[in-house]
DNA sequence: ACCCGCCTCCCCCGCGCGGGGGAAATGTCG
DNA sequence: CGACATTTCCCCCGCGCGGGGGAGGCGGGT
């Protein structure tokens, strides 16, 4: 293994990355091997510096930080890309991921989350902060919105969720501990609020409007 | 923040769960509020206890972990589930994360991976392990991910695609221009090929293997 | 020519599902 | 306190669905 994980900077603000610098340095294990100010330069310097991995500003003058990832993560044996942004409410979350990023943190998160952001992404794994995930599912749910899905209550929810693991009634009663006489009003609230005839239109309309994903 | 993440050890083996609890145990901010020997306990003792994070082992008997993974992940507020497996080469990787996990690991990971692992989850972030994530992409890309969907016949892929779309048997025969009988024949064929109970199923599968997708 | 897979259509049968009603126990909120 | 939503359970009923057979035509293979 590695004697210790080499990170690339790049942000175009100094105080950003002076800051960044101070909490990987001050981490045993972790250390900075460059800066970069802008997307150009942190492709050409994450080529001869082949750090482990690229802490990524996504707005960065000239190539931004979504094209800079795209770039950096095509090849192989390429560092990993952890894309840290200011703002939550963010489409960058989808793109950044499709450009190849193995995480996607806040610029407002805590010293040792991204600490661990760091040593996840290195080891190979996946990192996502809980906000990105919402968005990634909003991002979807909102585009085709199914007209009633969101008046489920917390119940209904609940069973629409086993519904579109292919649960029976009978299944989901056991699973949620309550009787089937139960589940099956749930599960026509479930069909009326939707618009649907059967449960597996209502299922449809679940993975149609994101309120399940395909995992 | 709460003071400590609480951890349910779910594995039939007592040398696995003292081995993960001694792991556990010596970091702080972690404590093992239980200890089950199959997924039925680990689900009941997850009710009551109300743990953060359940590390739940795959082969367990009476109910394996898959199964308490649904179970348990059902309801809302319902504790972060990571499955650790010993097998790499593992097509439970899919139904793991479909029975709704946050993570997934290997029991040859090292102490260190594992209590990061832990942490990431409860912060409600989900993490995989490398071969984990080829799995799954490798699943996503080619259609292979459900046995047997690839052994659908042309006209029983045409049909699974209507059922896909919420339409009944007679709707399907309409749009086929086809008897409803023969698309009951098909609907047959497709469910026995799919492992599939009913068409809800059906549709599940053709969702999550990619056959169809949220448009 | 033969077999085999596919598509087509038909029968019967059991059961889960969905629609119709009602009702009681919670908890929330003005 | 009353109005309301939510969750829980119960009744009856009709029908679509799924499982079990079978059967004929049509094309492509060794």
């Amino acid at each position: 293994m590695s004697t210790s994980i080499r990170v690339l900077l790049a942000d175009d603000e100094d105080l950003i990355r002076t800051g960044l610098r101070i909490i990987v340095e001050s981490e045993p294990g972790l250390s900075v091997v460059g800066e970069a100010a802008d997307g150009a330069a942190a492709v050409s310097l994450a080529r001869s510096l082949r750090p482990d991995v690229v802490l990524m500003d996504v707005r960065m003058p000239a190539v931004d930080g979504i094209q800079a990832t795209r770039a950096l993560t095509a090849a192989q044996g390429a560092p990993k890309v952890v894309v840290v942004t200011t703002f939550e409410n963010d489409d960058y979350v989808y793109e950044a991921l499709l450009a190849g990023a193995s995480g996607f943190l806040l610029k407002r998160a805590r010293a040792d989350e991204l600490v661990q952001a760091i040593r996840v992404v290195a080891a190979g794994e996946s990192l996502l902060f809980p906000a990105a995930i919402r968005s990634l599912v909003a991002a979807r749910g909102a585009a085709r919105a199914v007209p009633g899905i969101g008046r489920l209550t917390a119940r209904e929810g609940d069973v629409l969720r086993l519904m579109a693991r292919g649960l029976s009634n009978a299944e989901i009663a056991a699973e949620l501990v309550v009787g089937t006489e139960t589940v099956k009003t749930h599960v026509g609230n479930v069909l009326t609020k939707l618009g649907a005839r059967d449960r597996t239109q209502a299922v449809v309309a679940a993975y149609e409007s994101g309120f399940v994903s395909p995992r």
